[in-house]
DNA sequence: TAATGTTTTGCAACGATGTTGCAAATTCAA
DNA sequence: TTGAATTTGCAACATCGTTGCAAAACATTA
């Protein structure tokens, strides 16, 4: 239990718990968790990521409902991939309910298969032909990562 | 069958044919019209896209092999989507066996859900951070095309 | 703290998607 | 036309994702 001698890294269950409140999601176990298991790694994780992390604490079910939950929510995104493989990230702007700006690059390591969100670098405006409107732009980038890169 | 009179317009089938040939592949019913399929609608397909128009005609297992094997060959291009659903369309590019080289932009059309390869706009350079390499960029945008726009 | 209404979870069952092994059919080349 | 090689269809299976419903957990109020 935090005391005053201790408020300088502030309780972890804590910050997750304002995070569902602000959201108006009851704090239940599964969700505590799989937030934490977003905060610890820092990476883009995969519903199976989740699961074998997880183990058999919760049910496969429970863990697709939190995601979706989640998505909507605005906490985290969902990032496409050129293997059509579906991965979750933390939003880190001010995405709300129903409405992201998660206009950031995505990078996938083909060593390690780590994906990072380039979070400071914007996807580029593109020109698109007469007559076609852009509505949402997805960028991802797939190479070696600077952890594997020699 | 086509004659000195009408030699404008090729014959579809031969080119077809010429494609597989190239590709040293066999030219059976399957592949011929799934190929055909595809230089018909113009735009992108997905697996039960194709299925649906070639009904009983062939097994699912035999869409799915057709598929492997001309991305394999590079007749057709994978495209990754926001929704994570895997859509196909023919490379117009000098695509060769195991060497891809579609690095242009998709839009998928929110409204009518046709995804078009817009092949004279080649995806931005992206400078990304220390440490990093870049190997493949994928870049879609959606919005309301050109047909659905008013 | 205890009771109560609301939300979330686990389970079972299901549909869609994608893969593999193998025998039969088709294609190709001699 | 024949025989070898390739391709196909079928069956069986694995993974992924969704839904309905009763039980459990959670939040709220007293
Ligand atoms: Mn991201
Ligand atoms: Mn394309
Ligand atoms: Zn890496
Ligand atoms: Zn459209």
């Amino acid at each position: 239990m935090p005391t005053a001698f201790l408020p300088i890294r502030p309780d972890m269950k804590a910050t997750i718990a304002e995070i569902l409140k602000r959201n108006q999601l009851s704090i239940t176990e599964s969700r505590t968790k799989i937030l934490e298991l977003f905060q610890d790694t820092g990476n883009a994780l995969s519903h199976s990521m989740i699961e074998q992390e997880t183990g058999k604490e919760f049910d496969r079910v429970t863990i697709y409902r939190t995601l979706q939950t989640f998505v909507e929510k605005g906490i985290i995104h969902t990032i496409p991939t050129a293997d059509n493989s579906v991965l979750y990230a933390l939003c880190k702007e001010a995405c709300t309910q129903g409405h992201h700006h998660d206009n950031h690059v995505h990078f996938i390591c083909d060593q390690c298969n780590t994906t990072y969100c380039l979070d400071n670098i914007s996807t580029p405006d593109i020109k698109l032909p007469k007559g076609f409107i852009q509505t949402q732009t997805d960028l991802v980038v797939s190479g070696i990562c600077k952890n594997c890169n020699s």
